[in-house]
DNA sequence: ACAAAGCACTTTGTATTTCAAAGTAAATAT
DNA sequence: ATATTTACTTTGAAATACAAAGTGCTTTGT
């Protein structure tokens, strides 16, 4: 019989740019909103919207500070969104496994 | 210094449908419209304008013959396509190893 | 023989997503 | 006091995704 190879990726993290932030939250737990636009290239714009759409799922947790009486906007994924980011790379891993 | 974690992925490739269909003629070499939409589990519309975005890119190529007097849309990898599945296979690769 | 239904797609229109230009608000420099 | 910079958010235009409707042929039923 044969399997069907509906590929099971979660729609909001395979996108590059929330890839990327997902990727960074990952391994830096508290991430300031600058270093993810230097780091991923990203334009002021579109990293607000994609962090909105990642705090909207629940994935990361969105804090903001004042340091020098400048605005300071910090993430952190939340322990839904590491199980999804883990889950997701899980699928990606079966998709190149049955590749090779 | 820090690098640039600027995500490179074929933009043509990274959307599951495509994924999908990319990953199946990696395998498959020759393959038939009808039997992509059941194991993909697309609509007709929607694999026709992938397959479309695919030959536009010069990723795969389509042939149409009649087969008892019926229309059959046949697809096959180009080399080109072999070659952006792979590179895009292998950054994916370096991703995923640089979560570990 | 003729209409109705089926098959294999493609085209079209709507909805969603992406992204950067413009906007906001406060701080700092001139 | 005004201009510039910093740190974002909102908005609107463009691209993308997808399914409903359309096309053109064939088969089936009556």
């Amino acid at each position: 019989m044969q399997e069907h190879l509906t590929i099971r990726l979660d729609k909001v993290i395979h996108q590059k740019a929330r890839l990327g932030i997902m990727s960074i939250l990952m391994v830096m737990e508290e991430t300031e909103f600058n270093y993810l636009k230097e780091r991923l290239k990203l334009s002021d714009g579109n990293l607000s919207t994609h962090l909105s759409t990642l705090e909207k799922e629940k994935y990361i947790k969105i804090k903001k500070k004042f340091v020098k009486k400048k605005p300071k906007t910090l993430c952190h994924l939340t322990e839904k969104g590491r199980q999804a980011f883990l889950e997701y790379m899980n699928n990606l891993e079966q998709i190149i496994k049955s590749m090779r």
